[in-house]
DNA sequence: TATATTTGCTTAACACTGTTAGATAATTTA
DNA sequence: TAAATTATCTAACAGTGTTAAGCAAATATA
């Protein structure tokens, strides 16, 4: 009876090993090679025990794209937070985007990738939103008007991502990228933004 | 005996109804639907018989995209050939480039997804390298000089091709972006760097 | 304390998947 | 017509996600 405590307390550790072992497969053998029995047979139970946790293998990957944007929200929080100027602000952001993508790289495979859980976005990942509107409202601040016009921010805002984005896809899928190009481009195409941005 | 000539053709048509059927698939239920059952059951054979056309389904699907990268070339040569102006060639290049990815949204997600055919990109796609040259030339152009420089053309050939690459990869994966959005943006961007360009 | 009930977990199966070896049927050659 | 070749299929292997049924241990009830 007193042992209701405890008892969730395994609980919650057995949801978040196999988090963890589903995580640990994805990094070191990429998604396409992750199964539930492989997860079963790390946390040392047999598949159906998954199910308790989770109704099914995408349930169980949804999850994990929240984690990757936790990760990503905490770091640009961070990367906001090492300036005081709007645009110092966006363009460090932005960067910490960037290395976000390859220092967890199938992780943002896993958030953006096209294949994975395409069309299973309608809204149901809020944490979604958190990184996004982060950069909304330093835009918005780099503006300097008192009620910038959403319509606009907006297109800012899929500017930059666009781009970033783009570029970090076209690096994941192919690796023929010209050395130096990428910092190049990207520093460009951000400073080129935010200039068209500041009054 | 004389029979040679009428046996390669319909060779060529088994292999090419496949590569129909495996399309055919792609479209109606996406990637993650096909298999190569599936396949069998379309062109009235048994699955074996494909593994006599292609070593696996991997080359299948490599097959397709190479089919993909016909098209676009096809398509963007049509466009570039509708202009004298590298500035309006240019535009109208990448305009039926994202017209492309949507038309053809299966076809553009192998050809760029990310999970699909990952770190298999060591050049062994020649068909890919058409669409990016075309771009080449047309920028080299726009510069309007004798020998114009190899690297800047490649850094703005790929804010291009992220910018674009990226709105399109957003767009497939979620369908939120509000309306227009991405008419502006794609218009905006392209523009600005064709300015940016421009002599 | 003895019985009943719930909980945790496993076994075994179903319907799929890509792929291959071996058998069989059809065609071509001698 | 008989032999050799080619075309095709059957059946299997090892893997996948997922679920229903059963067992055993912990808990709650009498």
């Amino acid at each position: 009876m007193a042992s209701a405590d405890r008892k969730q307390r395994i609980k919650d550790d057995t949801r978040k090993s196999i988090l963890d072992a589903a995580m640990r497969i994805g990094r070191e053998e990429g998604w396409q090679a992750l199964s539930m029995r492989k997860i079963a047979d790390i946390i040392e139970y047999t598949p159906p025990v998954i199910y308790e946790y989770f109704a099914n293998k995408e349930a169980l990957m949804l999850e994990l794209t929240k984690v990757g944007y936790r990760i990503l929200a905490k770091d640009m929080k961070a990367a906001q937070e090492k300036h005081r100027l709007p645009e110092k602000q966006l363009e460090d952001m932005w960067l910490t985007y960037w290395n976000f993508a390859f220092a967890e790289k199938e992780l943002y495979q896993l958030m953006f990738g096209i294949e994975v859980n395409c069309c299973v976005w309608d809204n149901s990942i809020p944490e979604a939103e958190v990184p996004a509107n982060m950069i909304w409202e330093v835009i918005g601040e780099l503006m300097g008007v008192e009620n910038p016009p959403e319509d606009l921010i907006c297109k800012r805002y899929y500017t930059f991502w666009s781009v970033v984005h783009g570029l970090i896809s076209i690096n994941l899928v192919r690796q023929g990228v010209p050395d130096g190009m990428n910092e190049e481009v990207l520093k460009d195409a951000i400073g080129g933004i935010i200039r068209s941005i500041k009054p």
